[in-house]
DNA sequence: TTGAAAGCGCTAACAA
DNA sequence: TTGTTAGCGCTTTCAA
């Protein structure tokens, strides 16, 4: 591997000289910088980043603590900002972390011997303890589709009363009345928040919100399904299910099937995320809409900002989410 | 952030006694190694990889070339390997191609100029060119779920000419003789060896091995529904469709069910892979199984024992593919 | 416009 | 057992 001495020696200069050619900085005349990046192309050289990174504490590198790229959600955030973070010049080293708090704390102190620029939180909404002390030391962090209302972090969010608000009336403008929310463990602020939401909607209605009719569940389809499951046994079943996300309401949809209910005739279901399978599933999933991309782009701009102390304040920036009707729920038949 | 020397000052040591105490090497009595221990817990110590990076050239950092996260076979593979890689103490740097070769070109010289250990590629089979630039260049690296036969690298992936066979040989058993395959670009070897299994399977039955019934299209779930609406719409369709992926599949099953068909009773698909999708769909899709897994342990092992020089010869590991059959095939009904 | 030299934080050979 | 010292490949200040 060629190294700048290499260019240096060839060229009949110093490595000074090379340094400004790689880094167009400093004066130099076209006369030298042409004979040097000649020489650089013909050697084939490519500056060591490692090297550059020690002395310019900068590794072009963020770290995406993520809690798992097999969930659909969460890949096409990882996704998202991948692009842009390749649009901007940085890499991605992404953590799963299954949002195990030990998993967390583990990969952030090694991303931080890493050096990497900024790390971007899409995990652990519980564990403020981990923000707090990357915050302390001075690391450049963002939260990307988790709120963290009570830490002063740059983050991007859908908002997740909206998104509650408008599946739970568009239920209710379906005539549905007997509405049941399958949610995520509450520790998760957004969940609460949609839960909030849908109250809202009911509430404005001239409904009544039953407690009864809130179910927390864990986050995997046959978690949603074994809850819905329990829901449409009831005496008095609900005829329609939100979801907080679409793996949930593809469970109650399979539960639904699973005991000869057809959706939407007899249960409509709304999910949320808008994930690939939300198309895929049979019937076509209603659901709220994140704007996925959007997300992925805001959350790199504001963290690049900040690492190149572009920036004054930190931002909080709120993104609105879309019904998307498709198949899964349809008017009440009474 | 405290550096190697504070801790040296505060422990009246020199910066190698240090530096021993950190690598657990050299001989150290027990005494300044718990005063050392003790002052670097206390500073809160935690050495920078990217100092250490630079003498070793080891920066414990592996990269991922993939088409596309969003895509669940891959976001699959990507999570089964930063698993293991985490396990063996590497970082996972994820690129998404989107099979460009211009991207993979430019994402490899990026990861070498970080000097990562070792490249995992799951992206551009057609591309030799860069394979061969890397192996010219000393970069280790390995291949998964894609098959280099001219190419002396690492690799791990299922057999795909088992995996065709399984499918076709399974609709067959169903009774059906007119099964068509929709298969991604045939530049692909592995789509190639799929339809070659299906083909065997085809002749073995003493059926007729149709040019016509063997479809290329793109990869996405639209491209399978067109294709397969083309197959569908014929004079005499196909009874069966094999599909060379769960994408594709699940086009096909939507197809079918625009026209009114019902799977599996006017129409048996098998798809490839067994990701997610696979389950959700309704009916759950008939498939053949890539022990992801294990493709991703695998791959992580081998590379990492080249990149530890472990190793003496190049590998190529094989994994045997199963049919799991689900509610999307059934047999032939004259 | 160019170069000398110090330094980034660590490792490792060698000496003490 | 511990320390000295020369790098690793680059950036950056300052002087020429």
């Amino acid at each position: 591997m060629a190294t700048i001495y290499d260019i240096a020696k060839e060229a009949n200069v110093s490595i000074a000289t090379v340094s400004k050619v790689i880094n167009q900085n400093g004066r130099i005349s076209d006369k030298t910088r042409k004979r040097v990046s000649d020489i650089m192309k013909r050697l084939n050289y490519q500056p060591s980043m490692v090297a550059s990174a020690l002395t310019k504490k900068r590794t072009y590198t963020i770290g995406l603590l993520i809690p798992d790229l097999a969930n659909p959600f969460f890949a096409e955030i990882a996704r998202s900002v991948e692009d842009r973070a390749h649009e901007l010049g940085f890499n991605l080293v992404i953590c799963n972390t299954d949002n195990d708090s030990v998993k967390e704390e583990s990969y952030t102190v090694l991303l931080k011997q890493k050096g990497v620029d900024g790390i971007i939180l899409a995990t652990g909404a519980h564990n403020n303890a981990i923000l707090k002390k990357l915050l302390h030391q001075k690391q450049v962090i963002a939260v990307i589709a988790r709120d963290m209302p009570s830490l002063a972090v740059d983050t991007v969010l859908v908002d997740d009363f909206l998104g509650g608000y408008l599946a739970a009336n568009h239920l209710i403008e379906l005539g549905h009345r007997s509405i049941a929310v399958i949610t995520e463990k509450f520790e998760v602020m957004s969940s609460r928040e949609r839960v909030r939401g849908y109250r809202q909607a009911i509430e404005e209605a001239g409904l009544l919100f039953e407690e009864k009719w809130v179910r927390v569940s864990s986050f995997q389809v046959q978690d949603g399904k074994a809850t819905a499951g329990l829901l449409l046994d009831e005496d008095n079943p609900p005829t329609a299910i939100f979801a907080c996300n679409d793996l949930l309401a593809i469970g109650a949809i399979q539960a639904a099937r699973e005991r000869g209910l057809s959706v939407p005739r007899d249960l409509s279901v709304v999910g949320f995320d808008n994930t690939i399978l939300a198309t895929i599933i049979d019937p076509p999933l209603t659901t709220i809409a994140q704007p996925i991309q959007e997300l992925g782009k805001q959350i790199v701009d504001l963290i690049s900002q900040e690492i190149n102390e572009k920036k004054t304040s930190k931002q909080r920036l709120v993104l609105l989410p879309e019904l998307v009707v498709r198949g899964s729920t349809g008017k009440l038949i009474p």
